[in-house]
RNA sequence: GGACGCUUAGCUCAGUUGGUUCAGAGCGAUGCCCUUACAAGGCAUAGGUCGUAGGUUCGAGCCCUACAGCGUCCA
């Protein structure tokens, strides 16, 4: 065979694996009733968006639960795609226009969402591409889009179905406006932030009095819709004008003052401006009093024709500006305070949310929420962790209507008809009729002339149904009965409202049944200082750089390390060196046992028979196998509870330390030690047999370089796979802890000796003579059995082991376990660098003792503790007493 | 204002059923090694008493309370 080169470049081998995988079939699920089904459904990414970090995270532990599961046996199902994004895409696609100076509306609605379609076709599949380098084993033949005619029907159906229940609803109502995207946004999608205002305080003269009501307020141009002033009923100093009017400065206009119990009389001046078309607790004063509500902005943010002429056109903070300045003029600004406030933005574009006064379609939440809020509740959906239940449940008991409709072009059209029979029409004909298709007739008019609705619809108004529409819902298959509900949600947890509760809700409302059993909400990934990743911080490294300077394996292992269930990561690119040494590591473990198989071979006739470990009774081979299937369990374990980073750290413990630093290292010895080939080849052929097992372990988290020396290690036939090898199952009789504290005991003894090596500045050159004094027959057994390998671990020239042995002379000392380990000192010894060395160790353990002594003199311990726990603090005692003692003992004997 | 999370070696972080043989890892540092798998490596060493103050307990990074700092979400 060739050999392998000496480091792993994981760019030489990543993409040949991923097409030989999908080639194959090897992602693609497909209903098997002999077979369990375990389906994810990926969070669509956005058509605009291109991979980040987080997508990282997000498809690599997906990738991992899937991968992990199928070699489980479970009919595995990764469905990917991607969703249309209404307001971002609109925005690329119109800012591309502009560049060849086309305007949206200059265009019209059909030709600009054509070349939406168009602009999608060519660029929106760049994250689905980039995805594939990450290795993500995704059903590609199962790829859907939120846009796809399946989903938009599904879409369409959800809507009529909503409508004729009575839970959609449409109404002009104040909902939040973004001014730059022209559009509403639902509550969710608002963010708000702290920001340092003003608090201005204004006098509105009382009519026909020389007296001022003073209102204070953050917006003062509002004032210019203002329709009342509210004071609380209960406040002293107002109540004898309610009832009474005071003239709205600039405007010139008379308004009420009113009472109202919402007025938080400790605020401000007590008294409020009421703007009920521009703000939404005003509208609810609004609607108590039946107060005008005056618009006084447009769309844009700009100020309308309602207002004064000087300010009309003005943008609004433009008018803010001008209002404050004539208020001043006329003496009606009482004062200037500096207030702190928080404010809401546009999350897709930051611009300052205006409360708008709009005609909108509204989802009513609450009948959804019941249900959805007790599958959660009663753990039928587990999140994980465990914690974000509470946040769910607060948002769900206090929900409020979803605002659904968008005034965009891109996106699924409100399927409401609304009737334009000309003269014939009823009053009744204004009512949207709600149709999947155009309606034939108006039921009031007769007329076939009909206009649709011009929004379209939130995009989580699609993605929400997406565990199940992605499976062709609402057409009755076999998909969507063998692979719905899904098992795992992989999320981020900043969707857990917009996506995570809404789909919760679709599944039982629409498939009386849960989307999903466990949600897994991910961590966030930071920069080193903390941030978040943000474009426009240019924090955010791009991961197939990333890809291509470490390797695929090496971030995924390195992301899934470094994140925690539930706990935020500080990431850089430099932290993935760890990843990718770890994947040298286990290619060169590979590569080791690789070449010695061949030179054992090319000693002797092939017999290339593995012998397997279980019939080995030498230490080494005992004690990997115990390992091995602790390791198995232990993993197996981690990766149902959803622990893993946990999973990752025990494999990359066991290769890289029980198996390369140790096991490896004792076949090596053992090999080199015996001219017996057949004893040669059983000892190769067990560590291959334990590293190929490994690789299998590893294979859902680096699944690259598994591949590739899995497909090394033995003569494969086309189409075979690590990825389809069988999960490694655990046989607890294996797992042995005599064998271990043994194998513990020989590893302590060696680490000591080269402890002394080390500290005594003697070459690892230069062979050792040891000696050691054994007071335990079964350690001494230990050793006697693993003379040989003992000898090279340690690089001994002689070792002697019997019980009551003298201490050499001129030698350095240690206490392995009780037994002494003397290591002869030939020429100059430097008395007073081992004596230091043990007074420094009794000192150590001397303080140990100190311990376990005041504990077990402590009555309370001795006399409530249970009996296993003092027995255990009584051997310890034991313990460090004569190890003290033994080494007091060399410590007197370095004088002579 | 409410809720939640975090505060453990120089840095980044593990530590789920409370028992000083768990105070750990990676990186960094130091010393010695190019030992025929790996210098992206090996061997060894030095650093923390686990935010602060109390409490529960025979015994607490691990449970409770308060406080401080940081962060997130919701009002």
């Amino acid at each position: 065979m060739q050999e392998l080169p000496k480091t792993y470049t994981p760019q030489e081998v990543e993409d040949k694996w991923y097409q030989y995988w999908e080639l194959n079939g090897f992602f693609h699920g497909t209903p098997d009733n002999s077979k369990k089904p375990y389906s994810v459904v990926i969070p669509p990414p956005n058509i605009t968006g291109i991979l980040t970090m987080g997508h990282v995270l997000n498809n690599t532990l997906q990738d991992v639960f899937v991968r992990w599961r199928r070699m489980q046996g479970y009919e595995a199902c990764w469905v990917p795609g991607t969703d249309h994004a209404g307001i971002a895409t609109q925005h690329v696609v119109e800012k591309a226009l502009l560049k060849e100076g086309i305007q949206r509306r200059g265009m019209g609605r059909e030709q600009f969402v054509r070349r939406v379609w168009q602009w999608k076709e060519l660029y929106g599949g760049a994250i689905i591409k980039q995805l594939r380098k990450l290795g993500t084993s995704c059903d590609w033949e199962r790829q859907r889009f939120t846009m796809d005619d399946g989903l938009s029907n599904a879409v369409q159906e959800v809507f009529v179905r909503l409508y004729d229940k009575g839970l959609i609803y449409k109404g002009k109502y104040i909902v939040n406006w973004c001014p730059k995207d022209h559009t509403a946004l639902s509550d969710d999608e608002v963010n708000f932030s702290e920001s340092n205002g003003h608090l201005w305080y204004i006098k509105y003269p009382l009519e026909g009095s020389a007296e001022f009501v003073t209102v204070a307020t953050t917006r003062p141009e509002t004032m210019l819709g203002d329709t009342a002033v509210a004071v609380n009923p209960k406040d002293e100093r107002y109540r004898h004008l309610i009832g009474k009017k005071v003239l709205l400065p600039l405007a010139h206009r008379l308004i009420p003052i009113i009472a109202d119990d919402f007025v938080d009389a400790s605020f401000g001046t007590g008294a409020v401006k009421v703007t009920p078309a521009h703000d939404p607790n005003d509208y609810q004063i609004g609607e108590r009093h039946g107060l005008d509500k005056l618009i006084v902005m447009d769309t844009s943010g700009m100020m309308n024709d309602q207002v004064p002429n000087k300010y009309r056109a003005l943008d609004r903070y433009e008018c803010r500006k001008e209002v404050l300045r004539d208020l001043d003029k006329e003496h009606l600004l009482a004062k200037t305070e500096n207030h702190i406030h928080s404010v809401g933005h546009c999350y897709r574009c930051d611009t300052v949310i205006e409360p708008y006064l709009s005609d909108q379609w509204f989802v009513k939440m609450k009948p959804l929420a019941e249900r959805a809020l007790r599958v959660v509740l009663d753990g039928q959906v587990k999140f994980y962790p465990d914690r974000w239940t509470k946040v769910y449940e607060h948002w769900m008991t206090n929900i409020r209507d979803w605002c659904i409709s968008r005034q965009l072009w891109w996106g699924h059209r409100v399927p409401a008809w609304y009737c334009v029979g000309d003269d014939h029409c009823t009053p009744e004909c204004k009512h949207p009729i709600v149709s999947g298709t155009k309606p034939e007739r108006c039921p009031h008019c007769g007329s076939a002339n009909f206009r649709q609705d011009d929004d379209v619809l939130d995009t989580w108004f699609s993605s929400w149904l997406w565990p199940f529409s992605v499976f062709d819902w609402p057409r009755e298959n076999a998909d969507l009965k063998y692979f719905y509900p899904t098992d795992t949600l992989v999320t981020a947890p900043d969707i857990i409202f917009f996506w995570v509760a809404r789909m919760i809700m679709a599944g039982l409302e629409f498939r009386n049944e849960i989307p999903f059993k466990h949600v897994y909400f991910t961590s966030i990934i930071r920069d080193m200082e903390g941030r978040k990743m943000s474009k426009s911080l240019g924090n955010s490294p791009d991961p197939l750089d990333v890809i291509s300077t470490y390797g695929a394996d090496a971030l995924r292992l390195t992301v899934l390390y470094l994140a925690p269930i539930g706990q935020d990561v500080l990431y850089s690119n430099e932290k993935c060196e760890m990843g990718r040494n770890f994947a040298n590591k286990i290619w060169n473990a590979g590569r080791f046992l690789l070449m010695n198989r061949d030179a054992i071979d090319a000693e002797a006739p092939a017999d290339i028979s593995i012998v397997s470990a279980q019939d080995s009774t030498d230490l080494p081979d005992a004690w990997i196998l115990s390992r091995f299937n602790s390791v198995v369990k232990d993993a197996t374990e981690y990766l149902e509870n959803f622990r893993v980073n946990e999973a990752v750290k025990l494999l990359y413990d066991f290769m890289w330390h029980d198996f390369c630093d140790w096991y490896v290292e004792f076949a090596k010895n053992r090999i080199a030690q015996t001219s017996d080939t057949r004893m040669k080849r059983s000892i190769i052929n067990r560590a291959i047999r334990i590293y190929e097992e490994t690789l299998k372990l590893l294979h859902p988290f680096m699944p690259f370089v598994t591949e590739e020396i899995w497909q090394h290690l033995n003569e494969r036939k086309p189409g075979e796979s690590i990825m389809k090898a069988p999960w490694p199952g655990f046989d607890a009789s294996q797992i042995k802890p005599a064998i271990e504290q043994d194998m513990e005991f020989l590893q302590s003894a060696i680490s000591a000796i080269r402890t002394i090596r080390s500290e005594m500045n003697l070459p690892p050159s230069k062979a050792l003579d040891v000696v050691i004094n054994c007071h335990d027959d079964a350690k001494q057994q230990v050793l006697d059995s693993n003379r040989p390998t003992f000898e090279r671990m340690a690089k001994l020239n002689s070792l002697t082991i019997g019980m009551n042995l003298a201490k050499p002379g001129f030698s350095a000392s240690s206490v392995v376990q009780g037994q002494e380990v003397f290591v002869r000192l030939i020429g100059l010894i430097d008395l007073d660098v081992e004596r230091s060395r043990l007074e420094k160790e009794i000192s150590r353990i001397e303080g140990q003792l100190k311990g376990v002594q005041a504990k077990l003199e402590n009555p309370n311990f001795s006399g409530k503790a249970p009996a296993e726990v003092i027995q255990k603090e009584k051997d310890k005692q034991e313990n460090f007493r004569q190890t003290i003692e033994k080494l007091k003992a060399s410590l007197g004997q370095l004088s002579h």
